[in-house]
DNA sequence: TGCTATTAGTCCATAATCTGTACATAATCC
DNA sequence: GGATTATGTACAGATTATGGACTAATAGCA
C-alpha cells in the first residue's frame, strides 16, 4: 500500500504519459507547446515525443495552428493508427465487443445475441473468448495494435471477480484473466460512465444514470470514476424514495428501483418500444406512469446530488428512448427541491450514446490506462 | 489543469514525501526497511532521510524493532520536537484553536466564548487573529515552528472562500489570507472526519455523521476526503427520508434534517446534556423521540451505503452524546436493508474525539500536507 | 529580393539524482 | 572468538533532465 519511490525509469515513463496527456486533453500541440504546458524543457519534450512516435501512439504533422511569427512548428497529435483498445461486455441478451483507436474512432463494433439470464459463467465465457479471438485478429488485420481490453458486467466487482450479478445469476466468477492482455472488468455502470466521458458528453463531472432493470449510477469527478470504498458505490436504484414505501426485491422499502426500474416502468408491457410508441400515441396511463417514474427519480437524485455533489446529471440506459417523458418531472422535483439552498440544480441531459455507452467505456477505460501509463501498456 | 512534467528536483521532492509518508504510515523504520518498502536503494533512503533529520521532520533513535540477526538497525521515527501544524475552527458559539505536532500529540488547545450567530465577519476574524497570534507565539516558545494552519467552518467552502455559512450568516466570505502562513478552508464535516482519520477511529475508510443543528457527514476513501465536483458533497441533512414527509427549510419535503436535527431531537428541551439527562432517566417520550430520530438516520444512511459505499459509520456531533440510544435503530435499519442484497452493513461506531473533531482535524490536514509535500511545507 | 525578427526544434556539455557494488560496522550464534 | 548476518555509508557509474548555442523556417518589412 505504500507508494513506491520516484527512479529514473519511473520518472521517464511519467512524463511520457504527462506528454502523452497533455496532448490528449487539448488536441494537437508542437514540441514547443507541450513543452510550456507540461514544464519541462523542449529537448525532453523531443525525446519523449520520439519515444511516443516510435510506439506509434502519436503521429506528426496535419494543422498548424496559431503561430503567427517564426518557424511554424510541427504539430503532435494522438495517432489511430496503431495502439488499439478493445472493449467487452455481458449483458442479460447479449455479448458486445468493439474496438476503438486511440483517437476514439470506433474500428470495429460486434454484438452477438444470446440468453445468458442464469446461465453457465464457463460456457458464456467461451463464447465471449471467441468473440474476442475474432475480433482481436480482424483489428490486426487492419495494422492495429491492441494495448488491453476491459470488460462490463451487469453486477457488483471487486478486484477482477465479478462478486454478484443477479440478472445473469453469477456469483464469485474469476474473469480477470480472460485473455494475455492486461485486463479490466468493472461495473456496466461504471463503465457507461466512462463511456459518456470518452465518446458522449465528454464532460469531467457527471452523474450518469444507468436505468435497466435494475438502476446504476456511475459518477464522474475531474475525470475519474469515484467506486467508493468497495466498489459498490452509485447503487441508484436503492435509494431510499419514500422510507415505508412498497417493499423491493432487495429487502428495503421504497427504493427507487420500485418505482422507476424497467418492470415498473412497464408493467404488463413486453418492451421498451411498445412503451414509447403509446406514449407517442399519447397513452395517458403510459404518460402518467412515466411522470410517477420521473418524480420518482427525481427524489432520489435530491439525495445523490446532495450526497456526491456531481455537476450534471446524464440519463441513459431505459431512460434515454423515454427521456422526452420522464426529464421533465425529474427536473421539477430537482429544482423544487435543491434551488432554494443550493442555487440551479446541476442540469439533466441525455446520454448521446445510449446503449453502446457500457462497451465503448470499457475501451475508453483501456485508453485512459495508456494514456496514464503508456510506458507500461505500450512496452516502452 | 495539465500536471506538470517531473524534473530532478521534484522526483527528490516525491521521494521525500514516500520517505516521509512510510514512517507515517507504519511507524518508526531504519532505513534498510524504509528502502525495502519503497523501492528505493539504501543509498538513497539515507540521503533523503539526512534532508528530514536536518528539516527537524524526523528524529533517529528509540527502540529498534524486530532484527533477528546481524546489525541493528537505527529507527527513523517522525518527529514531535519541531515541527507543528495549527488547527483552527470558527462555530456559532466559540472560536478554538489547537496545535498539533507531527506525532499527533496535541500540544496546545484554546477555545474561547463567543455568540457568532449572524455576526460581523470582519469582527470575528480580527478575534480569530487575535487568537492565533497568541497561539502561534506560545508554540514558538515551546520550539515548535507552524508548518501552517487550517479552518473549519460551519458552511460551504470554494477555493478558499466561505461561501454560505446559514448559521453565522455569513456570505462569500474571504477567509484564506487569514495569515502569512500555507493556509487552507474547509467544511467542518469534511475537517471532522479528517479529524476521526488523523486521531479518533484512524480507519482510512468511513463516513463521519456531523450532528449540530444541520447534518453534514464526511466520506473518507483510502485515507482521502472525498469532496465531490464543487465541494458541496456529504449534505446528508437533506438526503430524502420520506418523500412526501414534512416540509424542510432547504425548500424540500421530508429530508433527513426534520427527523433527526437537533431541534427535532430537542423540541423544547433547551441543550443536548438536558435530552441526555431525561434518557438516562429512562423518560419514555425522550427515548421515543430518538428511537425515530434513529430509524430515520438509519434510512439516510442507507440511501448514503447505496451511492457512497462507506467503509463503516462514526456518528459524531449531538451523536455521539446520544450515541446509546441512537446507534440501536440506525443498526436494526441498516441491517434490514441492506443485508440482503450488500451482505452485512458498514458498522456504526461512535466518535472517539468528539466536539475537537474539526479543529484537529483542521490541524489534520496540515500534517497531511506536510507528509505529502515535506519540500515545500518545510522548505527542503 | 534580401534582411531582420521571431519562433521551433536539435545538439551537446553539464547538472541532479538515483543505482549498485564494495566496505566498514555491529549485533547474534555457536 | 570466529562465522554469520544485517545495517548504513562511500564512491564510481548510469539515467535523465537542463540550458545555452545553434540550425531551421517563416513573416514582416524595406
Amino acid at each position: 500500500m505504500t507508494s513506491r519511490g520516484v527512479r529514473h525509469d519511473s520518472m521517464r515513463a511519467r512524463n511520457l504519459a504527462v506528454v502523452l496527456a497533455a496532448i490528449h486533453r487539448s488536441g494537437p500541440h508542437t514540441r514547443a507547446a507541450l513543452a510550456e504546458r507540461t514544464g519541462l524543457t523542449k529537448t525532453t519534450v523531443s525525446s519523449l515525443v520520439a519515444d511516443l512516435l516510435e510506439a506509434g501512439a502519436v503521429t506528426e504533422g496535419g494543422a498548424v495552428r496559431g503561430g503567427e511569427r517564426g518557424r511554424p512548428g510541427v504539430a503532435v497529435r494522438l495517432s489511430g493508427r496503431r495502439v488499439a483498445a478493445l472493449g467487452l461486455e455481458v449483458n442479460i441478451d447479449y455479448l458486445a465487443a468493439c474496438v476503438v483507436d486511440l483517437t476514439r474512432t470506433v474500428r470495429l463494433r460486434r454484438t452477438v445475441r444470446a440468453d445468458n439470464r442464469n446461465s453457465d459463467p464457463a460456457l458464456v465465457l467461451t463464447g465471449l473468448r471467441d468473440l474476442v479471438k475474432e475480433t482481436v485478429a480482424q483489428a490486426e488485420a487492419e495494422g492495429l495494435r491492441i494495448a488491453g481490453g476491459a470488460l462490463a458486467v451487469p453486477g457488483t466487482v471487486e478486484d477482477g471477480v465479478l462478486r454478484n450479478a443477479p440478472h445473469l445469476g453469477w456469483r464469485d466468477v474469476r474473469v480477470a484473466d480472460l485473455v494475455e492482455l492486461p485486463f479490466a472488468v468493472d461495473n456496466e455502470a461504471n463503465l457507461a460512465a466512462l463511456g459518456e466521458l470518452w465518446f458522449g458528453c465528454r464532460d469531467a463531472d457527471f452523474l450518469y444514470v444507468s436505468g435497466e432493470i435494475g438502476i446504476g449510477a456511475g459518477l464522474v469527478v475531474a475525470g475519474e470514476v469515484f467506486r467508493g470504498t468497495f466498489g459498490l458505490a452509485g447503487e441508484l436504484g436503492h435509494v431510499v424514495v419514500a422510507g415505508d414505501g412498497p417493499a423491493c426485491r432487495c429487502g428495503g422499502r421504497g427504493c427507487l428501483e420500485v418505482y422507476a426500474g424497467q418492470d415498473a416502468l412497464l408493467g404488463a408491457l413486453p418492451s421498451v418500444s411498445e412503451l414509447v410508441d403509446r406514449l407517442k400515441a399519447g397513452d395517458r396511463q403510459a404518460m402518467e406512469t412515466c411522470e410517477r417514474a420521473g418524480r420518482a427519480l427525481g427524489v432520489a437524485l435530491t439525495s445523490a446530488v446532495h450526497l456526491l455533489d456531481p455537476g450534471r446529471i446524464v440519463l441513459g440506459g431505459i431512460y434515454e428512448p423515454l427521456f422526452p417523458w420522464v426529464a421533465g418531472p425529474v427536473a421539477e422535483v430537482l429544482e423544487a427541491r435543491l434551488a432554494p439552498m443550493r442555487g440551479a440544480p446541476p442540469s439533466v441531459v441525455v446520454s448521446r450514446i445510449g446503449g453502446d455507452a457500457a462497451v465503448l467505456g470499457a475501451a475508453g477505460l483501456v485508453i485512459q490506462q495508456v494514456i496514464a501509463e503508456p510506458g507500461r501498456m505500450l512496452g516502452l
